[in-house]
DNA sequence: CATGTCAAGATTTTCGAAAATCTCTTTCTG
DNA sequence: CAGAAAGAGATTTTCGAAAATCTTGACATG
C-alpha cells in the first residue's frame, strides 16, 4: 500500500534509487541506501571524512561492499571521492542549492507538460491520493512542529507529491535526474530544519499545480510550478542570511 | 592545448567524467573511463553480459576495481547491475534514444539562456573556436565517409561545440546532465553508423546556433536548437524503421 | 627562520581465495 | 509427459591481508 510505485512503467532507461521498499540483496546495495539516507539525514554531516575503518563498523561490512557502496553514492554527488584520499560527504554550498533548485523548476515544468499530455488515468488518480496524503501530512506537523518523525512524514509524502506530477510524463530518464535532485534537495531543505521556525507548508500551491494539471490546463500548471519554486527559493535565501549572520557571530 | 575546459568554473557541484585527459590515480577510475569509452563505441556491445573473469583479463585488474568501476558505469546507466547476477551493457531501445534526445533538447535550451543571460567573453571564445574545430572536423569526414578516425574526431568535435554552447549557463548541474546524456546519444549515433550511408553534417544549422547565441538573441538561439534537435531526431527516427525492416529481414 | 627531505604511521587501494547465490541438468513424482 | 526437487558447476559477492599511497612531524639545510 505504502509503495504507490507498481513496477515501472516502462522496461528500458536508468533505474531509480529511491524505492525504499525493495531491499537490496547485496550488502553493497543496502549499504549505499544506507549512506544515502542518512547522509540527507545529516546523520553524516557535510564535508565529514568517510572513513573506511568507522563505517566498516557502523554499517558491520568488510572494505569491499563498503567502497562499492561509496562509488554509487559518489555517482549521485552525495559524496566525493578523491584518488587515494578517501570519500568525502558532499558539503554545503548555497549557491548549489539555488542551482539545484533552478533546474528541478525547469525539469518538473517539463515533465508536468508531458504529463498534461500524455497521463493516463492512473497518473491522475495517484496524483490525487499523493496530494491527499501530503495534506494529512501537513495537518499532523502543523499539529507539532516540533516532531521529527512527523516532518519526515511530510517530506516523504512531499516528495512523492512531486513525484507523481512528474510520473504521467512517461521518460525514466527524467524521472532519474528527479530522483538525484530531489535528493540533494532534501538534504539542504533538512539542513534549515535548525534554523527556521516553522515548516513550509504551501499545500495551497500544491493544491493549486494539482488542479490546473488535471484539468490539463499545461500553461497554468507550469506558471504555478514556477512561481511555487520561486517562492521556495526566495524563502529558503531569507534563511541563508540568518544561517550566515548565526555562524559569522559564532566565530 | 586540447582540452579547453580549464579548471572547472565553480568548485562545487558534480563532477563530470568525461574530462577525458585527466587520467585517474586508481585502476578502478581508470578502468571506469575504458568501460564507458568501449560502450560508448560498440567495442562491447549493447546486451552484452559483463562477466568478471573476461573483463578482469581484458583489463588486466583484479575484481575489486572492476567491480567498483562496474558500479560507477552503472550509476550512469551504460551498464545495467542486478543482484547477484552480474552486469550487462545497456540494451539499445529506439524509444530510451528518442527521450535522451529530447531531454537534451530542453536540458540545452535551459542553458544556453542561461549562457546567454551570463556568459562572459571567456564563454563567447571558446564557443567560437568549438565551432571552428567543428567545421574542420565535418571537412575531413566529407572527404572520406569511410576513415572512422575522422568520424571519431567529429564527434569529439560536436560534444565539444553542445559543450561551449551550455558551459556559459554556469550551472555544475546541468553539465553534469549534459554530460551523461551525451554520452547515450552518442553511442546510439554510433549504432546508427553501420546503417547511415553519409554522417549528418548540419553545420549551417550549429553556425547559425551560435551566431544567434552570440548575438545574445535568447528566442532565435533556442527555436533554432530546437529545430535542430527536431531534425536530429527525425532524421534518425527514419533510419529506425529502415533498421528494423533490415533486423526482421535477418531473422 | 623558512624551506625541503625523509621516515614512520595512518589510510586507501588492490589482490586472491572463501562464502554465498544462481543456473542448468538430471532425477523423481504425480 | 508436465512439473517439482536436488545437486553439480558456474558466477558473483564478500572477506581479510598485502601492497601502494598519502600525511605528519622531526630533522637537516640554506
Amino acid at each position: 500500500m505504502r509503495n504507490m510505485s507498481k513496477q515501472p512503467a516502462h522496461r528500458w532507461g536508468p533505474s531509480l534509487h529511491s524505492s525504499r521498499d525493495e531491499t537490496p540483496k547485496t550488502l553493497a546495495g543496502r549499504v549505499a541506501q544506507q549512506l544515502r539516507r542518512d547522509i540527507i539525514r545529516h546523520q553524516l554531516t557535510p564535508g565529514e571524512r568517510l572513513q573506511f575503518e568507522k563505517l566498516s563498523k557502523r554499517y558491520e561490512v568488510g572494505t569491499s561492499p563498503l567502497r562499492e557502496a561509496l562509488f554509487q553514492v559518489a555517482a549521485q554527488g552525495l559524496v566525493i571521492a578523491e584518488d587515494h584520499k578517501g570519500f568525502v560527504v558532499a558539503p554545503i554550498h548555497f549557491d548549489e542549492m539555488l542551482d539545484v533548485s533552478n533546474l528541478r523548476a525547469n525539469l518538473e515544468a517539463y515533465a508536468i507538460r508531458g504529463a498534461i499530455r500524455d497521463g493516463h488515468e492512473d497518473w491522475e488518480v495517484d496524483l490525487l491520493s499523493a496530494f491527499h496524503r501530503l495534506k494529512l501530512a501537513g495537518i499532523a506537523v502543523s499539529a507539532d512542529q516540533e516532531d521529527e518523525g512527523r516532518r519526515t512524514e511530510w517530506e516523504d509524502r512531499h516528495r512523492e507529491f512531486h513525484y507523481a506530477l512528474c510520473k504521467g510524463c512517461g521518460s525514466p530518464w527524467l524521472l532519474h535526474f528527479f530522483d538525484e535532485l530531489y535528493d540533494h534537495m532534501e538534504r539542504y531543505r533538512r539542513y534549515f530544519w535548525k534554523y527556521a521556525e516553522r515548516a513550509v507548508a504551501a499545500d495551497g500551491e500544491h493544491e493549486a499545480i494539482m488542479k490546473a494539471a488535471l484539468d490539463r490546463d499545461e500553461e497554468r500548471a507550469v506558471n504555478l510550478l514556477q512561481a511555487h519554486f520561486q517562492k521556495q527559493a526566495r524563502l529558503t535565501m531569507n534563511l541563508r542570511k540568518k544561517v550566515e549572520r548565526a555562524t559569522a557571530a559564532a566565530s
